[in-house]
DNA sequence: CGGGGTCAAGTCTCG
DNA sequence: CGAGACTTGACCCCG
């Protein structure tokens, strides 16, 4: 039995964690960067890119096939090139092998990116962006959405359709044609900003494929229903499998004090991928854990949370 | 060495 | 109008 093309987690490995000590997020305050340089964050980004590749070995030996980056594992990224830590020959040895694993590697750049914003706060988000892609570069992994750089619009700027023309028109003019080929941009969860529907000119303007996150969409659903903003994500696709977000409303499975928009530590339900191959990305609190419980009962046949278990193929 | 205050960045929402 | 949230807690100082 199999619940989607291939699934998987972001960021984080609870086990390799709490058995191994093992992270990608060392990092470091600005005073810290600022006194220490380049020696402190080249050992730091070594040690973060030893443990990247245990984890994405065990991730691969349990049947996860995908896997989000943290974007903490070179610390202050914006400032410098990777060329230029004094260890680089031996990050770079580490990232290519982490490349050659057989599974999909994505990141998702954090809140503070704005393309479709001004000034300084676009040339940083430029900047951020552009590290993100030179890392899959550094992972010897050709440019294209199977390795999703993943964004959200982010802002309405108090009028969507000139705040899109100008995420298109920046999309096109500041970007390197490597990470054009990688970005993708998410359905939000607010009124305020970029439900599916309005992000479909987005696509018809420069052609980046758009991510679908079932729960953002519930909480945003901009007028279609979960299988209209379904179908029209995934026809923005066109040389990847494409990839969905799917959390639980922490809320509704396990706490009715929480807020909605907050993610569940398990998987209750499977989303329904309404016969369209999809990778999954799960985001929840309990990580791997939550994946391994899921594709346990997947295996011993049960339904999961009521809905139905698709599709055909789980590793033992 | 454990606990708590603090930590780059933008934008929106809520209290 | 300030705090909290966002894809992800971890750093660092002090007692």
């Amino acid at each position: 039995m199999e619940i989607a093309n291939r699934i998987g987690y972001a960021c984080l490995n609870l086990t390799l964690q709490e058995e191994r000590k093992l992270t990608t997020n060392r990092g470091m305050i600005q005073r810290t960067f600022l006194a220490k340089g380049l020696d402190y964050v080249s050992q730091l980004s070594l040690a973060n890119a030893r443990d990247l590749l245990e984890i994405v070995r065990w991730n691969v030996e349990n049947g996860i096939r995908i896997f989000r980056i943290s974007s903490d594992v070179f610390p202050w990224m914006t400032e410098y090139r990777f060329e230029q830590l004094p260890d680089f020959t031996e990050i770079r040895g580490v990232m290519e092998e982490i490349g050659r694993q057989p599974i999909r590697l994505t990141v998702h750049p954090g809140p503070f990116n704005k393309l479709a914003g001004t000034g300084l706060t676009l040339d940083r988000t430029v900047v951020d962006l552009e590290q993100h892609s030179a890392i899959f570069d550094l992972m010897g992994l050709v440019p294209s959405h199977e390795n999703k750089i993943n964004i959200h619009v982010g802002g309405g700027y108090g009028d969507k359709d000139e705040t899109l023309r100008r995420f298109a028109a920046n999309f096109r003019e500041l970007l390197s044609e490597n990470l054009k080929k990688r970005l993708t941009v998410e359905n939000d969860d607010k009124p305020g900003v970029f439900s599916t529907r309005e992000l479909i000119p987005l696509h018809e303007r420069a052609g980046i494929p758009l991510v679908f996150d079932y729960l953002h969409h519930s909480l945003h659903p901009g007028g279609w229903t979960e299988e209209e903003a379904f179908r029209a994500s995934h026809a923005t696709w066109h040389d990847a499998i494409p990839v969905f977000h799917y959390s639980d409303s922490r809320r509704i499975w396990e706490d009715e004090t929480a807020r909605a928009e907050s993610h569940s530590d398990w998987i209750h339900a499977v989303p329904n991928t309404y016969g369209q191959v999809v990778d999954l990305m799960f985001e929840t609190k309990m990580k791997e854990r939550s994946l391994l419980r899921l594709l346990k009962q997947v295996r011993e046949g049960e339904v999961v949370g009521g809905m139905p278990v698709e599709a055909t193929e789980v590793p033992a």
